[in-house]
RNA sequence: GUGGUUGUAGCUCAGUUGGUUAGAGCAUCAGAUUGUGGUUCUGAGGGUCGAGGGUUCGAAACCCUUCAAUCACCCCA
């Protein structure tokens, strides 16, 4: 015998889970149409060199490769290195994020496309992560991007799905982080290092987390001097309203016109007067975010600080996405929602209605052979009107119905016993409040379940 | 990839410097209740103490190995 087990990282979805989930999938699919998104769905596994060198050193790394089938062993033992091995056995690998599939897709469809093309796209993705608290394997985004729009009013709708997807599921208290790609580049070119941009920003992205002196300890290893680190920690120290951000920015970033058009970019985004927000974004200068393709707005959502989940969502503006499969010039802005994430946060705040927890609403208790007759055939007619109504599958004791009812908060219970069949009546029993009443069959089907 | 913590009943966990037959709560099943669940009472079933090896008269406990879970770092949703 085979123990039983799924591996590390992925997870089974009970009935419950499924039902909250699908809540959240719901909320979001909902919004992405009507902001005018399209869907699109794509392969879990791509060619190998779709994927690879596109989420940096790390990301090759923490891709699931497939395994060629067929003979393969002659052509392992030619390989001389690890790296030969990998690309002489596997030509697949499964998707590692929803942008790269999306891009490959425009430009393999770059005439049938109507630019700006809008598309939205909820599929699982895997990474090779090891699994600690909301990281795990294989876990869902759910992305809505915009290619071929250069228009900042892209920014300004996609920062209000996140305001209005979050605010719908009744969040509160989470954060709308942004800040420009174009900035972090100007803070480098400054300093007259752009090609430490990547250090600068990964080490500055983690003041919340190790603080200044961390950073300022971190920066000096990755090879910045000393009067380049305090540019960066007066960069660090701009702070008080978007307008006051906004204006420390400039005076001190004044040299690069990099910088400068990136502070406009993101003055536009807050002020363009096109929007209200529920949650008002705000200007975080240390947020870089990870993968390299950002060269405009970046943006991330951060969980409410009581949940310690940090991130549950983030996107950008990258402008030579398609570049890359060799359709350059196209410009695409596009967020993600981590649905796991927010799935593990609503679950902490209790935030998932009632509603998203409710699968039958009626039960019909099966008394023998003329009630589960009868009752079989009331169930039927509430099914046609869209209520969720089952029969208990044998006859058994009331006492037992009752209890699997309970058990699987099935809100009503249907009685047919030897009273009500003589009567031609039904006793409807709502097991929240414990009431019961005895109605004919024609109010039972106009019953407000 | 690096480091820490934890593995005892379906679940959450007790278990004395190593000492007789390994316990509790919840859950399950049966009964109290032959037309009424969620409360209560009574009873029952359920364990290769993660696995393998070692120390010992004796191991759930101590040592080694291994597997798994989990948390943190790196990185990320």
């Amino acid at each position: 015998m085979i123990k039983p087990g799924i591996p590390k990282g992925t997870r089974d979805f009970g009935p419950v889970v499924v039902r909250k989930r699908n809540y959240i999938f719901q909320t979001i699919r909902e919004t992405f149409e009507v902001f005018g998104f399209q869907p699109l769905e794509t392969p879990a596994m791509e060619n190998l060199s779709t994927l690879t060198g596109k989420y940096g050193e790390e990301g090759d790394k923490l891709m699931f490769k497939v395994l060629n089938n067929g003979e393969i062993y002659n052509e392992a033992h030619q390989a001389k290195d690890n790296k030969e091995l990998v690309s002489a056995i596997t030509e697949k690998a499964l998707r590692y994020d929803l942008t790269i599939p999306f891009a490959r897709y425009v430009v393999m469809n770059q005439h049938e496309l109507a630019l700006p093309f809008k598309r939205f796209q909820m599929q699982p993705v895997w990474r090779a992560d090891r699994p600690q608290k909301g990281r795990y394997r294989e876990f869902y985004q759910c992305d809505a991007d915009v290619v071929g729009s250069n228009s900042l009013l892209n920014e300004v709708e996609l920062l209000l799905i996140y305001d209005t997807v979050l605010t719908k599921l009744g969040l509160q208290g989470y954060e709308l982080r942004i800040n420009n790609r174009k900035i972090l580049f100007g803070l480098a070119e400054v300093i007259g290092k752009t090609e430490l941009l990547t250090d600068i920003t990964i080490s500055i992205d983690k003041l919340d987390k190790i603080g200044a002196d961390g950073v300022r300890k971190e920066l000096q290893e990755r090879g910045l001097t000393g009067a380049d680190i305090d540019t960066i920690e007066k960069f660090l120290a701009i702070d008080g309203s978007s307008e006051e951000k906004l204006a420390q920015l400039k005076e001190l970033l004044q040299s690069s016109s990099t910088a400068l058009k990136g502070i406009e970019e993101l003055s536009f985004v807050l002020n363009s007067g096109y929007a209200t927000f529920h949650t008002t974004p705000i200007i975080d200068v240390t947020l870089a975010r990870g993968l390299n393709y950002y060269t405009g707005m970046i943006v991330e959502v951060k969980a409410p600080a009581t949940v310690k989940m940090g991130s549950i969502g983030g996107g950008g503006r990258y402008d030579d996405l398609t570049g890359l499969f060799g359709l350059p010039g196209i410009s695409g802005v596009g967020i993600s929602f981590g649905v796991d994430r927010i799935y593990d946060v609503l679950e902490e705040l209790k935030l998932f209605p009632q509603t998203a927890q409710q699968s039958t609403k009626v039960l019909f208790l099966n008394l023998g052979e003329a009630s589960s007759r009868a009752a079989f055939s009331y169930m039927m007619q509430l099914r046609q009107l869209g209520v969720a109504a089952e029969l208990f599958h044998e006859p058994a004791k009331m006492d037992k119905q009752m209890k699997y009812a309970d058990k699987r908060a099935i809100p009503y219970v249907i009685i047919l016993g030897e009273s009500e069949l003589q009567d031609n009546l039904v006793s409807v029993k709502n097991l929240a409040t414990g009431q019961q009443e005895k109605i004919s069959g024609a109010e039972l089907i106009s019953y407000a379940f």
